[in-house]
RNA sequence: UCCUCAGUAGCUCAGUUGGUUAGAGCGGCGGACUGUUAAUCCGUAGGUCGAAGGUUCAAGUCCUUCCUGGGGAGCCA
C-alpha cells in the first residue's frame, strides 16, 4: 500500500478507505479502552488522530507508542465522530518503526521556549512552530526562483570564495590551507600567501553583488541567491555569521525601474506565502505574533510611498516626535526613524532614495548635486529597512574618483572597472537578506529561529 | 565589543533581612477512568542551586573572576 501523508489525509473527503500512514507521535491520550494518538509527518502543521482500540493491540506494542516515537499505521480513514478534527484513522495495524524513550526525549507536549529549542536544533523542526517556519522558508525560496525565472532573470552562481577584500561589507572569514601551527614567512617575516592554496589571501564572500553586476552586463538580468558570511562579532537577534542573500542586478534599469522591481518582488513573495502556506501562517499568527497577518496585508494593500532621504529628514524634524537618536542631514536613519515614517507618517511601506554619499557605498550612482547618490532603501513596519539597493555608477571616471576618495584599491577590482570601459550601461540592483525577510513573514523575532542551524559567535553546534 | 537582565528538577519558574531536611506547576513513571482534544483524577521518583575562588559560626541568597543565554547598542543583511 502507498503511504499517504498527513497533508493529503486531513484534506481528504474520501472516507472509509484503507490507508497507510507513517509519522512521529506528538501526543497520546486516552484510557484503558481506547487510545488517541496524534501523528505528524511534517507535511502539515496539523496532526492526524489515530484511534486504537486497546484490546485489539498487544500491550507490548501500545507501551511503545510514546511521544517522539515513529510508527506506521494501517487503518481506515473515517469521518471523526469527535470534536476538534474532521477525519481520523481507525487503526487496524500499528507497527513501531523507532522507539523514543519518554524519559529522555526532550520535546514535551507542552510549549517550550525558543531559547531551549535552539539548544536542541536537531529536534526542534519536530515542533509546531519550527515545522511551520521551515515549510515557509522552503516556500519563500521556491517563490524567489519562480518570480525571477518567470521574469526572464538568470540565476547566477557567484563565488563563495573570494580574493577580494574590498567589498567593504564587513569583516570576513579567512579561507586557507596553510598550516596554522607553522606559517610560511617571506623575507620581511610576513605570512607568505603565495604558499596558500590559491597563491593569495582568500576569504568567504560577504556579497555577490560585484560579480552579479558582471553577469547583468552580459545577460541583462540576473539574480544571486546563496550563502553569505560575515565574521563580525555581532550578538543581536538580527545577525548571524552565515546567512542567505538574494541580489538581483539588471542592465538598463535605472533607480525607478529598480524600485518598481523591488515593490513587485516583495508583494509577489508575500502573496505566494499567503496562498501556499495559509495553515502555517494562521498558526504563527495565533501562537507567535497576533499582528502578523494584518502586517502582511498592510504590505499587499498599499502602494509603496517613494520619497527622498532629504524629504524624510524634513518630515522627521517637523514631526515633533521625540527620538532617542538625533535627526540631522548627513546622519544615517535609525530603525526608530524608519518606523515612524512607515507606521505613523505615511502609514504604508516607504522607499527612500538619494542618500548622502558619505553614508553609502562606493559603487552607487552619483547625483549631479555632488553630495547624494541614487541609493534606495525599502522600509517596512516593525523592522525598518528590508531591502537596500541602488542604481550603480556606470561612468568609469566617476567610479574611480569615488574609489580613490574612499580608499578602495582599484588594482584589486580591475575586472569590475573594466565593465565600465567596455560597453558600459545604466544598471541597478538590490539586496534582500533572506532571513530578515523570513523574520518579517513568520513573525519570529530572533533570526536564529528562521535558519535551521544558526552560526553565531561562539556557536557552530550541529 | 559595550550596556543590562538572567542561570535552582527534563521544561517553565518561586525561594523572605544569609539560618534546620531547597519548593510548585508541567512533563516522566505507576494507578483510576467507555471517544480524548495542551484530557481529567490519585500517587510517585527526580537537584553538583552555571563554574571556580572568597567572606561568614552558617551561602541558592553576599563579594570577585569566568562561562552560557535573553534584551538593548555598535557593525550590518
Amino acid at each position: 500500500m502507498v503511504r499517504s501523508t498527513v497533508k493529503e489525509l486531513i484534506n481528504s473527503k474520501d472516507f472509509d478507505r484503507d490507508v497507510l500512514l507513517k509519522g512521529w507521535v506528538r501526543t497520546r491520550r486516552g484510557n484503558n479502552r481506547v487510545a488517541f494518538i496524534a501523528v505528524n509527518d511534517g507535511t502539515s502543521i496539523h496532526n492526524i488522530q489515530v484511534v486504537a482500540d486497546m484490546e485489539s493491540f498487544p500491550e507490548s506494542v501500545m507501551k511503545r507508542v510514546t511521544t517522539g516515537s515513529s510508527i506506521a499505521v494501517k487503518g481506515k480513514l473515517v469521518q471523526s465522530p469527535g470534536k476538534g478534527q474532521n477525519v481520523e484513522i481507525q487503526a487496524g495495524k500499528i507497527e513501531i518503526l523507532g522507539d523514543s524513550n519518554p524519559e529522555t526525549y526532550p520535546l514535551q507536549k507542552k510549549g517550550h521556549s525558543f531559547e531551549f529549542l535552539r539548544e536542541i536544533a536537531h529536534l526542534r523542526m519536530r515542533s509546531n512552530t519550527f515545522g511551520a517556519v521551515f515549510r515557509i522558508r522552503h516556500a519563500a525560496a521556491f517563490a524567489i526562483h519562480k518570480y525571477f525565472n518567470d521574469k526572464g532573470f538568470y540565476y547566477l552562481h557567484t563565488p563563495i570564495i573570494t580574493a577580494s577584500d574590498a567589498e567593504g561589507a564587513g569583516a570576513m572569514f579567512r579561507v586557507t590551507t596553510l598550516d596554522l601551527e607553522n606559517l610560511p614567512r617571506d623575507e620581511q617575516g610576513q605570512i607568505d600567501y603565495q604558499e596558500d592554496f590559491f597563491g593569495r589571501s582568500t576569504n568567504l564572500t560577504v556579497s555577490g553583488q560585484l560579480e552579479g553586476e558582471l553577469g547583468a552586463l552580459a545577460l541583462s538580468a540576473i539574480y544571486t541567491f546563496g550563502p553569505t558570511f560575515r565574521a563580525e562579532n555581532s550578538n543581536t537577534p538580527r545577525h548571524v555569521a552565515e546567512f542567505w542573500m538574494i541580489e538581483p542586478e539588471m542592465a538598463f534599469y535605472d533607480i525607478h525601474d529598480n524600485m518598481d522591481l523591488a515593490e513587485e518582488f516583495l508583494k509577489f513573495l508575500i502573496s505566494y506565502i499567503l496562498e501556499n502556506c495559509r495553515d502555517d501562517l494562521d498558526f504563527l499568527n495565533q501562537m507567535v505574533d497576533k499582528g502578523l497577518l494584518d502586517r502582511l496585508g498592510f504590505i499587499l494593500e498599499n502602494r509603496f510611498e517613494r520619497t527622498t532621504y532629504t524629504e524624510a529628514i524634513e518630515i522627521l524634524r517637523k514631526s515633533g516626535q521625540k527620538f532617542e537618536f538625533p535627526v540631522e542631514w548627513g546622519l544615517d536613519l535609525q530603525a526608530e526613524h524608519e518606523r515612524y515614517l512607515v507606521e505613523k507618517h505615511y502609514k504604508r511601506p516607504v522607499i527612500l532614495t538619494d542618500y548622502p554619499n558619505e553614508i553609502k557605498a562606493f559603487y552607487m550612482k552619483q547625483n549631479d548635486d555632488g553630495r547624494t547618490v541614487r541609493a534606495m532603501d525599502v522600509l517596512f513596519p516593525q523592522i525598518g529597512e528590508i531591502i537596500g539597493g541602488s542604481q550603480r555608477e556606470e561612468i568609469y571616471e566617476k567610479l574611480v574618483g569615488r574609489m580613490q576618495q574612499m580608499n578602495i584599491p582599484e588594482k584589486e577590482l580591475w575586472w569590475y572597472l573594466e565593465t565600465r570601459k567596455f560597453g558600459t550601461v545604466v544598471h541597478s540592483g538590490f539586496g534582500l537578506g533572506f532571513e530578515r525577510f523570513l523574520m518579517f513573514i513568520t513573525g519570529m523575532s530572533n533570526i536564529r529561529d528562521v535558519i535551521p542551524f544558526p552560526r553565531t559567535p561562539k556557536n557552530a553546534e550541529f
